[in-house]
DNA sequence: TTTGTTAGTTAGGCTGCCTAACACAAAAAG
DNA sequence: CTTTTTGTGTTAGGCAGCCTAACTAACAAA
């Protein structure tokens, strides 16, 4: 796994020659002067740093940027030495694939729909997962550099190699589909993907602590407390689907029932149930219940609000567990701005103060944090784990 | 704050320096050797680094440790120059203070019994606080070195300056009690200090994560993940008392309800309302219920098994949102082991696996944790806060 | 007394950063 | 056009903080 021909052999950076190649990681192309101000740096210390960088082409000059006055900076980017990584979300509708740099600039995308929705992982995904990256490395060229990492996003708990795999079904990904040899694999859960891209890109950016709540056919959460991502010891950290319910004095609560009553599922039929006669046909799905709840329809908007409120209530919960401080909504409900208000009062009347914003990300978030937690995983391969 | 005329002047200590006394103060006392070897540090970075802590007194030879072969060697301990710390753990029962070194080493302490139990935090406790600590002021000793910082254990929420201070009560401490000037100040909830003590000393020495349920009077949780302990924007997290209950479809959850109905006051409610003439006389308080139900009293044991019921649903909750892995009960009713079954069975089917423990410090918990806060504050000033 | 083993010191080297001073490029001033 | 000004990059040399090698010191057993 380590002698891989086309890999360099351990070029073992200078400490300041890491820092410069993460903050064009993480940055994006930069000036040398900018690069050494940011990081505080001397000149002649970035001078050795580039030349570092430059030798296993982890980095590469793109141009010249001229001031006002004074001689141009020569400006660099991320190389091609530096690789690519593969980043899948394998959702329940959609498999969507990104090809990067680590620098994030896109080499590929692909999206393909899925014929029937997938409720759960199955063979049928996983056989989409092995086309999909199949077709992308076909496509791969030779400036993309090696492949340094592949991530998975998957709607299942997933657990490191020393939980107890076999109780979640995260290896059923693996039925038909074989990752490449001696590339470094990261799997994540897809809510706890899109917490992770909200944090960086979205509309957590800047907040130490938050957490992601997806309100869509099933209710997840992804936690970030300290910048960390939480994932538990089972990898069930925010499975706010299994709560359990009712919690009640004399009631006596089931495992996972705040998953069928907060579920697209249950929450529609309690719509149907409930849609008077006067009011025309109750609508299909939570799409055309969201578009005519917003088009002032007040018999649709007494269900969005009585839904915001029992979400609402679910964060409040997780608010009074750990006080996130903000907390960003996502998912086919949770997207929708009609949500907000309810849920935002809801938590706040229950609970401790809450910021309640709405994702910036839509279905793309996943992706997104899964790509990021390949790029670190890439990073962790090139830089020698350490920080 | 910074030029007392006390204080050394920034002695700016190496990094292998640093490194060596902060072994001294975790560690305990040992020898060079030892330390060289567990840092690996070579002989020679050794000899600068102890030559550059006793300058200062940070640590002090206390004797030579002969092994089976070969010349002896020098074992150091933390000197008189790192200073002591005072913890003070200001409960609704009892003050507890503790003067201690940077190693633990326990210099005096101090137990106040409170006239009467206050339920929360006043002036009373603000006074019982100034007391004590002008009392161990007043018996400090040259030979103790100055004092480099101060804990508060306060059973109230707790937010950084930068929080609402306004909302929780954790000013009043302040009333009648003037904290030293010019020293480090640390306050911090008393459930959460029991959790650092159970970390570090307890029950949950060696795990990355998990919670610290306190049920007694008031239920409260600490929390633990990846070795951080978590505090929560509004010095919040953790609150479940104040989780909203009930929580069931059409029932309209309240703000605070866990708290009346899982508290001591109202399960002895519970146990006298229910109570069979047949039995004999209720059980007065806690005490006396669980002493019964331990020599196998049933009626007593059905109570205590409900209620263990009720803390398991409450941990099942936590453990889906946070997924700890491992939970230590304490406080008045949770250091029973009698409760532990019932609970770990509840939580363990309302939700995914966790370890419950019993508490190993007991009463003793939130004093030794805010030790080890403050202990870490005179660290930071020490070595200046990085790392 | 000798020998073997471990503890601690001294001498000298290497790495990774720094500052100072100089060479280079490009716009502005003369 | 030079010349000046200003910012970019390199070269030379220094210093902190670690290391290894080799020596001295202390102690037990032969």
């Amino acid at each position: 796994m380590d002698q891989n021909e086309t890999d360099a052999p351990k070029p073992a950076l200078t400490g300041s020659a890491r820092a410069v190649f993460r903050q064009l990681v993480e940055g994006g192309p930069s000036t040398r002067p900018h690069i050494g101000s940011s990081l505080s740096l001397s000149r002649p210390t970035m001078s050795a740093a580039i030349a570092e960088l430059e030798r296993p082409q982890y980095v590469e000059m793109i141009g010249a940027v001229r001031g006002a006055l004074g001689r141009s900076a020569a400006q660099y980017r991320v190389g091609s030495g530096a690789g690519h990584v593969i980043a899948v979300d394998a959702g329940s509708t959609h498999v969507r694939l990104r090809v990067s740099t680590l620098d994030r600039r896109l080499l590929t995308s692909r999206v393909l729909r899925l014929p029937v929705s997938q409720i759960s992982m199955n063979e049928e995904v996983s056989r989409a997962v092995a086309a999909e990256v199949a077709a992308a490395q076909a496509a791969m060229r030779p400036s993309w550099g090696p492949l340094r990492a592949m991530g998975l996003a998957l709607p299942t708990r997933v657990v490191g190699p020393t939980g107890d795999v076999a109780s979640t079904r995260q290896e059923i990904v693996f039925s038909a589909f074989t990752p490449p040899p001696g590339v470094a694999l990261v799997l994540e859960n897809n809510v706890n993907c899109a917490a992770v891209a909200e944090q960086h890109y979205g509309a957590a950016r800047g907040a130490q602590s938050f957490a992601y709540v997806q309100v869509g056919l099933k209710i997840g959460m992804g936690l970030v407390l300290g910048e960390q991502l939480v994932r538990g010891r089972n990898g069930a950290a925010g499975e706010i689907g299994h709560l359990s319910f009712p919690f009640a004095p004399g009631a006596s609560p089931q495992p996972g029932e705040a998953e069928h009553y907060l579920g697209t599922e249950a929450f529609m039929a309690r719509v149907r149930a409930d849609w008077p006669e006067a009011a025309g046909d109750a609508p299909a799905d939570t799409a055309e219940l969201l578009a005519i709840a917003g088009s002032g329809h007040v018999e649709a908007l007494r269900h969005v609000a009585r839904h915001a409120l029992d979400i609402g209530a679910v964060i409040a919960t997780c608010v009074s567990v750990v006080d996130p401080g903000l907390v960003v909504l996502g998912g086919g409900l949770g997207a929708s701005p009609l949500l907000l208000p309810g849920v935002a009062e809801a938590a706040n009347r229950l609970s401790y103060p809450v910021e309640i914003r709405n994702t910036l990300l839509g279905a793309d978030a996943t992706v997104l944090g899964i790509e990021r937690l390949a790029i670190e995983a890439a990073m962790a391969v090139l830089l020698g784990d350490e920080a």
